[in-house]
Formats: C-alpha cells, sequence, structure tokens
RNA sequence: GUCCCCAUCGUCUAGUGGCCUAGGACAACGGCCUCUCACGCCGUAAACGGGGGUUCGAGUCCCCCUGGGGACGCCA
C-alpha cells in the first residue's frame, strides 16, 4: 500500500508552497488508494510554536487535505531516535566527533578560501576516543560511505547520482544528544511506513544522505519523488523567508480553496489541456509522471481567473454565507435587517461580476446598507440636475406601477425612455446610482424587483433631495 | 567556490523523431453582445535560449555553451 506524508516544520504559517506539497502528497495517496500522514517537524525547539500548528492544521483542513490518523509530533519521538543513534554507535557505523562549532567554521572558512568543498573532513572517524579532548559533548556522525556513489531512482527527477566523497558525515544526534533532522526523518519515515516521500527539490541533496543512513540501518528505502520548487513571479524560490504567503492570507484574500487547489495542481503537472479540474478528477488522474521538472513560477491573475470560475460554480446560499461577514465589517455591522433575502435573490447575476470573495462583497453591500446608501463620487456625477430629472420621472411613473416584475419595470422603462426620447442606457445611469450608489452593477430591474417598491422609491428618493 | 537539477508564447503548460506552417489556458489587444459592469462569443499578437552532432527527418536523442534554480548548519 502506498503511504505518503507531509511533513512541515511548525515555524510559520503552511505557505503556498508547502500547501502545493501538501496537495501532490494527498492526491497521491488518494489516487492509489493509500494513507496520506501527517508529521510535525517540531525538533527545533527555539523554532517551533503551538500557533503555526495551528495554523498548518488549519490551512490543510481549509483546503480540504485531511490526513490519516493522528498528526505526528518529530519531537515526541526523540527516545526512538536517540536509541537508533545508539545502535549505530554500537555497531560501528557511526562515531562521535569532538569538533567544536568553531573548529568547523574555521575549516568550512580555509576550504571556501581554498576553493574547495565545504566539507566536514572526518577527523573523527577513526580516531581513538582516548584523544577525546575533554570538556566536550561530541555529536554523533555516521560513518559513511568515502567511495563509489550514492544514486537515487527518483519518481520526478530520474536517476541522479552523486559521489560519496561529495557527501561527508552527517551529524545524528547533537552535542546535547537531541536528534538532527536527517536522523528523525529517516527513522519516522521508516516507523511510519512510508513508502513514498513525495517533497520539494530543496531536500534532494538531503536524500542522498538519508539513503546512506536508511542503508546504515538495513532498512527498505523508500520511493522518492522530489517536485519542482514553486518560484516567485521575479523567478527566485518562494519560500516563507522571501514572504510567501500563507494559505488564510488567500482565504483572506477573497479566494476559494477549490481555486487554490486547482491552482496548485497545475502548476508542475498538467492532464493534456485540461484546465478546470475538479477534485474527484484530480483523485482519478493525477500521478507522479506527469509532474514537470522544471520550477514554476507564482501567477496571481491565473489564480484569480480560477476563481472567479470557482465562484461562478459556487451554491447561492454557500456564497451569501461566505459574504454576509465581509459586508458587516464593511458596514461596521449596519446590516439591514432584510439583507440575506435580497441577497439571496441576487447573488446569481452578482457572481458572475466577481473574481473574489471580496469583490463579491463591494458588489453586493447597496443590498446589505440602510439608507440612504453611500454614493460613490463617480457614480454621484449621474445625479446631476438632468440625472435627477430622470430619477423624478421614473419616480413619477413608478408610482402608478402595479406589476412590479423585473419584465413589467423594464417595459416600463423603456416606454418612458422612448415617450421622451431617450434611449435605456441614457436613463439607466442615473438610476443606477440612486439604487446602488455605483456605476456598475446587475441589471436595473432585477435589482428594483429585489428592492421591492417601497425601498426603490425610497431610495429614489433619497436622490432626488441630495443636493450637489 | 563545489555538487545537483532545470530550459517551448509575458505566465502555466501540450508535445515523448515525421500528425508541429508548434496546440490550449491566463494575461494583453481588437470586435460582437449590451441599461452600466461583468459573463459569453469571435478574432489578433505572442515561444521551441545559442552552437555543434546523430538521423532520410529534431521542439522531441547526445555533447558543449549560456541562462536560471537548488543544496552545501550541532535549521528543518
Amino acid at each position: 500500500m502506498v503511504v505518503t506524508r507531509f511533513a512541515p516544520s511548525p515555524t510559520g504559517f503552511l505557505h503556498i508552497g508547502g500547501a502545493r506539497t501538501a496537495l501532490f502528497n494527498w492526491l497521491f495517496a488518494r489516487h492509489h488508494g493509500g494513507k496520506y500522514l501527517l508529521r510535525i517537524e517540531d525538533t527545533d525547539r527555539k523554532r517551533s510554536t503551538d500557533e503555526a500548528v495551528s495554523a498548518i492544521f488549519g490551512g490543510l483542513k481549509w483546503l480540504g487535505l485531511d490526513w490519516d490518523g493522528e498528526a505526528v509530533s518529530q519531537f515526541e519521538r526523540r527516545a526512538r531516535h536517540a536509541e537508533l543513534a545508539n545502535q549505530l554507535l554500537a555497531e560501528g557505523k557511526a562515531y562521535h566527533c569532538y569538533c567544536t562549532p568553531e573548529e568547523l567554521t574555521e575549516m568550512r572558512e580555509a576550504a571556501r578560501k581554498a576553493g574547495t568543498s565545504w566539507l566536514y573532513d572526518g577527523r573523527w572517524r577513526d580516531r581513538d576516543p582516548a584523544d577525546a579532548p575533554a570538556g566536550i559533548d561530541p555529536v554523533v556522525r555516521l560513518k559513511a560511505p568515502q567511495e563509489g556513489e550514492t544514486v537515487i531512482q527518483d519518481l520526478i527527477q530520474g536517476e541522479v547520482r552523486v559521489a560519496n566523497d561529495q557527501l561527508d558525515d552527517m551529524i545524528l544526534l547533537r552535542g546535547d544528544g537531541t536528534p538532527t533532522y536527517m536522523l528523525a526523518v529517516v527513522v519516522d519515515d521508516h516507523d511510519m511506513g512510508i513508502t513514498h516521500v513525495v517533497r520539494g527539490d530543496d531536500h534532494l541533496t538531503n536524500a542522498f544522505r538519508q539513503y546512506q543512513l536508511f542503508q546504515a540501518l538495513d532498512w527498505e528505502i523508500p520511493a522518492f519523488a522530489h517536485m519542482p520548487l514553486l518560484h516567485g513571479s521575479d523567478g527566485a524560490k518562494l519560500s516563507k523567508r522571501h514572504g510567501a504567503l500563507g494559505v488564510e492570507a488567500y482565504r483572506d484574500m477573497g479566494f476559494l480553496p477549490e481555486a487554490v487547489n486547482n491552482y496548485l495542481l497545475r502548476l508542475g503537472w498538467s492532464h493534456g489541456d485540461d484546465e478546470i479540474i475538479s477534485r474527484e478528477q484530480a483523485i482519478e488522474w493525477f500521478d507522479l509522471d506527469a509532474v514537470g521538472k522544471s520550477a514554476a513560477r507564482f501567477d496571481m491573475d491565473r489564480l484569480t481567473s480560477l476563481n472567479a470560475h470557482y465562484i461562478t460554480q459556487a451554491t447561492n446560499t454557500d456564497l451569501v454565507d461566505l459574504v454576509m461577514p465581509v459586508i458587516a465589517e464593511k458596514l461596521d455591522g449596519n446590516v439591514a435587517p432584510e439583507a440575506k433575502t435580497r441577497l439571496n435573490e441576487g447573488i446569481n447575476s452578482l457572481k458572475e461580476r466577481a473574481k473574489t470573495i471580496i469583490e463579491l462583497a463591494e458588489n453586493s453591500v447597496f443590498y446589505a446598507s440602510h439608507r440612504p446608501i453611500e454614493i460613490t463620487p463617480k457614480a454621484l456625477k449621474n445625479l446631476d440636475e438632468d440625472g435627477r430629472d430622470i430619477v423624478e420621472l421614473m419616480r413619477q411613473k413608478l408610482d402608478e406601477f402595479g406589476d412590479w416584475s423585473e419584465e413589467a419595470l423594464e417595459t416600463g422603462a423603456r416606454d418612458l425612455a422612448a415617450e421622451r426620447g431617450y434611449n435605456l442606457g441614457q436613463i439607466a445611469q442615473p438610476l443606477r446610482a440612486a439604487l446602488t450608489g455605483s456605476t456598475a452593477s446587475p441589471s436595473l430591474f432585477e435589482i428594483m424587483q429585489i428592492l421591492g417598491r417601497t425601498e426603490t422609491l425610497a431610495r429614489l428618493d433619497d436622490a432626488l433631495q441630495r443636493s450637489t
């Protein structure tokens, strides 16, 4: 059975690149009917926070990337990690190294000057422990092979090989006895039964070291799949260090999780010419062989366009629920009691005009505002003397209107326009300003119908009473 | 610096030696529709980084160059 995992370190929010890694792991597992596990890599106690853990949980839930079983805390498994390091020590596959951090820094500096690679030289590898200086807590290093090469058959990158003399003896246990990431990852992946390690390209070089560790432990080595990194629009690495946003930031900008998922899926993966891909189809179609090898840049326009599509596809009730809180905030809580009823009716034609939930809310406020509604300066220009004359005429005509349906209202407006020698466009804009406070909106007559006779007439009166 | 990876329109990509005078999508631009704004529809512009091979034939295979990215922590 396929078992994948997503293993973020809780040092910040779930950023968009991490979300993509999670998605691919999730899809791969679901496609193969396997399991997708979550492991929090919190061994760095200084940088790990509980807030970050909940941000990651929240982000994954928002995206609908549910994990199987309980999330594993790497930190809590430290005793197990140390146990294996000690086992390797006992087997002579690892050794104590008494170099101080300063000593290592010097070595690196020297190598940099000499133009050679900055690797640990293995000076304690075969040295007699009796030489150990006093007062230094040694680290434990893996006695890695020094000759030959390590070859990985990566499911995405293909065969990747590196000479073993390019890999130094990695630290397994720190001076204080705590396990390093390299050790923890290997032990946890093994213990959790991970069959496929799907992660970012930036881990490719780690994979070689981990491969060596797996070998030293005599464990079966999982399949590796290193996916290309996500870059910013400038082409540079998109990481949390470079200000990449967390998924919740996209939620707050008014993006739908469906859109984010679809967008992320198509970054580095494709299925012919298909662009709009449902979750069900993604599960059916997704596999690692269609993942590309080159890095992709983050493109807000594309995400936005996808979002506009998914807003169109969303149910009206979901949309209203999403939009109401945003509107309430915009109105400082002064939401008209009829707001939700009006929105339920009006959202359908509003939703194809918005690319984000925020935009949808902005375009919808006029349904939720108390009178007199706010009118934008631009719209106000349509309520000059001529404009008010038109509103006045329409107001009179409407007064005697019996049938308050969208169709009847439009007919009435067209008749009025014809009588007075206007075209519909000329009379529509002043009315729109009075009714919506804006220069752009869905059909005027739909709005009148939804607002109802009383409110419509009142808004018209409000406009007439305004002095410009 | 050392090692590794990558390279098709501005962006995401299709393309697995002939179907490619390179397809789709987003963005851009023009038009149609129209009560405004959108939607929708129609159309335009836009790419195989360069050089060598291999082959009857190369975007597709190989090599070099160039460009980009990543990794080189007692971080993960």
